[in-house]
Order: structure tokens, then sequence, then C-alpha cells
DNA sequence: GCCGGCCACGACCAGTATGAACGCAAGGGT
DNA sequence: ACCCTTGCGTTCATACTGGTCGTGGCCGGC
């Protein structure tokens, strides 16, 4: 079987390269090009695109930087989608902004992988699509209800993201989730209360969160006795 | 949270109804209209997109019909994603053929069901879409890999096919319907005495059926020790 | 009748929340 | 200005379950 031909949409030289690299590293997949920039891809994909010529892109699969300098990530997409190219989309971006995500996979991309990330996320991401194209070309032409279903589940991720030791993934989510929809700050006392649990576990958690870099964590004064902390969900995407 | 509104794409009335019955019988969704060919379908999705107007369709979710008598439905997805519209679509249709069902899900379908079908398929794909609308709504603005990756992985079921090797038919029914029974979420442990078999054993089973998602699993606070996990029957499982 | 696979069981090991004890930083009293 | 009070941060041992590995009985095939 031929390799999945990769285009790699990103600004900055170093991460194009690193990506490149990667795509490089996983058997099946070869680097089909390098766009900078929209207009750069645009170019590459109207190539294809030209009338007499078959209408197949020069990729099977587009890793998708959102912020580029002269075009957004979504409008990339909704361009592509327009013209109706066979290619798939990996978007691979430091933006965590839900409108973001959400509109991203309404427009029908198969992977969204926040950066920064390490290689076997990478890959796993990257083996995921493998598989998904595999279990549809295997296919004859006709395919059944199983079939199609299977070829969407070998899309789905598995469960990786390692988490420190002590921590369950179950608890971490009920944290996360109270605090997103907590408007003001709060204390580790509260969360455990809010979630019936002990209030170590509840600083445990908080304290992992504020070490992402997900939550932010405030001295509250005024009261007596030693001061107690106060978390609040970081609403603006980190800066990495 | 409000319903998600769904538009019914289909040209056979039969089957519109059909369809627009069912959307109607799943809790948490309304029919929104029903279009009977590509040029109604537009109107309906331009009059939403008319300047000055909020850039807000008037569906969240579309179930499209490839063949229609005046468009071919591949168009019609391509059509909405230029549009850069932020519904979801889901093809509900007899045709079988391997490109369509790949340039669909290369287009941006978050499902593909093929007709015919049953209530309970039909209702599954449905209430994956909506696990996959809460999972994404319920985070505030900023999100982390993992809630992308568990917001995929709702899209995505488990299909049926064959089960993981080292577990019974039997044992998995009398499981589940032990589960279906019980009001109060139930532990391992609680499932394994009621059925008189090891801890491990109805583990396994509870286990299997939460990657099915047919089972919520959570844990319980509260008491010493590590923490118990315990199960509550989530949604209706295919019985086919 | 023998053999091989399959499913459940028992037991060990690893893992995670809990309560208690200790330490620390700010307020308040003298 | 000093020290005491206060209440939470922090650490630690502990309890109890989850998860896994190897074994044994059962059934179907040859």
């Amino acid at each position: 079987m031929s390799s999945i031909r990769v285009l790699v949409v990103e600004d900055d030289p170093v991460a194009a390269d690193a990506h490149a690299e990667y795509v490089r590293r996983i058997d099946g997949f070869e680097v089909a090009g390098v766009a900078r920039s929209g207009a750069e891809l645009a170019s590459l994909l109207r190539l294809a695109d030209a009338p007499g010529e078959r209408r197949e892109a020069v990729a099977d699969l587009i890793l998708l930087d959102m912020n580029l300098p002269d075009a957004h990530g979504l409008d990339i997409i909704r361009r592509v989608r327009g013209l109706g190219l066979p290619v798939d989309i990996i978007a691979i971006t430091a933006v965590r902004d839900l409108h973001v995500v959400r509109s991203a996979i309404s427009s029908g991309i198969v992977q969204y992988l926040i950066k920064p990330f390490t290689y076997s996320s990478f890959a796993e991401k990257l083996t995921a699509y493998q598989d998904f194209r595999r279990t549809l070309v295997e296919q004859a032409s006709a395919t059944t209800q199983a079939e199609v279903d299977q070829a969407f589940a070998s899309l789905r991720p598995v469960t990786a993201s390692s988490l420190p030791k002590g921590l369950s993934a179950e608890t971490l989510s009920a944290v996360s989730r109270l605090l997103k929809n907590q408007v003001a700050p709060t204390s580790a006392v509260e969360v455990s209360e809010a979630l019936s649990m002990s209030r170590v576990t509840a600083r445990r958690y908080l304290e992992h969160l504020a070490d992402q870099r997900s939550v932010r964590r405030t001295p509250r004064y005024g009261t007596r006795g030693r001061p107690e902390y106060e978390y609040s969900w970081a609403r603006e995407s980190r800066q990495d």
C-alpha cells in the first residue's frame, strides 16, 4: 500500500520542521510538502485542481495550524471543503478556544491536537488515522453499516494523556468541570464540599491544574488564620 | 439545556415522516423542519444566512439523504461547508458506495447511517451526537486535549461487533439486566454478590459496558481506602 | 478418549482517597 | 513590637478497592 501523503501547514519554521520530521518517523507516511501560509497552501492545492487534470489533491492529509499570518485555519478548512477536495485534515494548534474547536470539528477535521504535544500523542493521532484509512480501503465497493462504524471507531482516540501518579482521570475531570462552571474563585474546601470528597484530595487536583496553568491560584486575605488559596479557571488560552 | 434542532432532508415523503417521527421520540431533540430537495434545503439555510442577521443556522443538525432529485448529497455538504455554517451533518442514505462514504466522511459528517435501519441504531447515532455535544458545551471557553479527545470519543462509539475475548454473551446480558433494574448506582462488588459471581468477572463486564458507554462509571467518595467505582445504566442498548 | 480453547476464579500487587498530625502564615491582643 | 491564636496548607500512614496474572474446570472438536 502506498504511503499517506502529508502536507504540513505551519508558519513557525521550527515547528514545521519538527512536524515534518515526526511524520517521517512514522511508517506509512511521507511528507508531500510544507506550506508556511494560507497563500502557499492555496497555491499547492490549486495546482492539483487545474482543469483537465485528475481531480486529486497533492496530499491525502493536511496537518493544519490554526494561526497563520494571512488566514485563519477555520477559513482554510472552509475553502478546502468548498472545493470538495478529497483530503482529510488534522488540526494541530495551540488554540484551545472552545468555539474554534467546535467549528473545526463540525467543518470536518478528523483529529484535533493541542500544542504542545509529545511525539507519542502525535504518533497516536496519525496511526489512528492510518487505521481509519485502512479499514475503509480494505472494504470492497459496497459496505455495511458495521464496516462504516468500524471505520469511525478507528478514528476514536485511545484515552492516553498520562497523568501524574496518584491522580485519576474521573476525579480530575470532575474537579475541572466544577471549576469551569464556577464564576467566583473557589477554595479547596468549597470544592471538596461540592464534590463530597476530602479536602486533601480536592487540593491535590487543584494543585495539579495550577501546575498545568489551567487554573489560577491566588491567596485569599482578610480572614484569620493561614491564608486560604482560591482557584479560578484560566479563561484565556495558555501561552506556549 | 435547549433541544437540538434537527433538519430532515429526504425526498421520499414516507421516509421523511418516519425520520421526523424518530427524532421526536428521542429526548432532547426537536424537528426544525423538513426539506424535500436540495433547493428547499438551500432556501431554508440561506434564510438564516441573510446579511445583518446573526450568523446562526436554523438547525444544529442535518439528517441528509444522499440521493435527492436535484442535487447530490456530497454537493450539498460541500455547499454548506463552503458557507461555514455551524451545523453538523449525519448522512442517512441507502448509498453504500465506498467512494461516497469516504468523501462524506472527509467532508465532515459526524455519522453515516445506512438505510434501512432500525429505530435503535438510529437512536444510537443521535444520542452519540448528543453526548458529543454535551461534552463540548459543558466546557468553558478553554479546553484540554483530554476533553477534546473525549468529545471525539463520544462521536465514535465502539460498535458491538464481536465481544472482546473473554466475555460471554449470557454473562453480559445478566449483568446489564441487573444494572438496568437497579435504580441506585451499583459497585462491582455489589453486582458480583447479586449475581453470585466473582468480583473480577463482574468488573470485567462492567468495564466492557463502560467502554461501550452503556453504563456510566463514577468514583464513590467519602469512604477511606481506594475509591470504589459505581456503575449506573446510561442509555438504552442496541437490541436489534 | 484426548486435546485445545475459553471463561471464571483466587490471589497477589499496585493504586488512590482518607483522617490525623504537624507546620506555617496572617490577624489580633497585650 | 512581640507573641498567641487561628485555620488552612502539607505530609504520612492506612484502608480498601481496582487491575492483572496464572490456574482450573467445562465444553466442543477431532
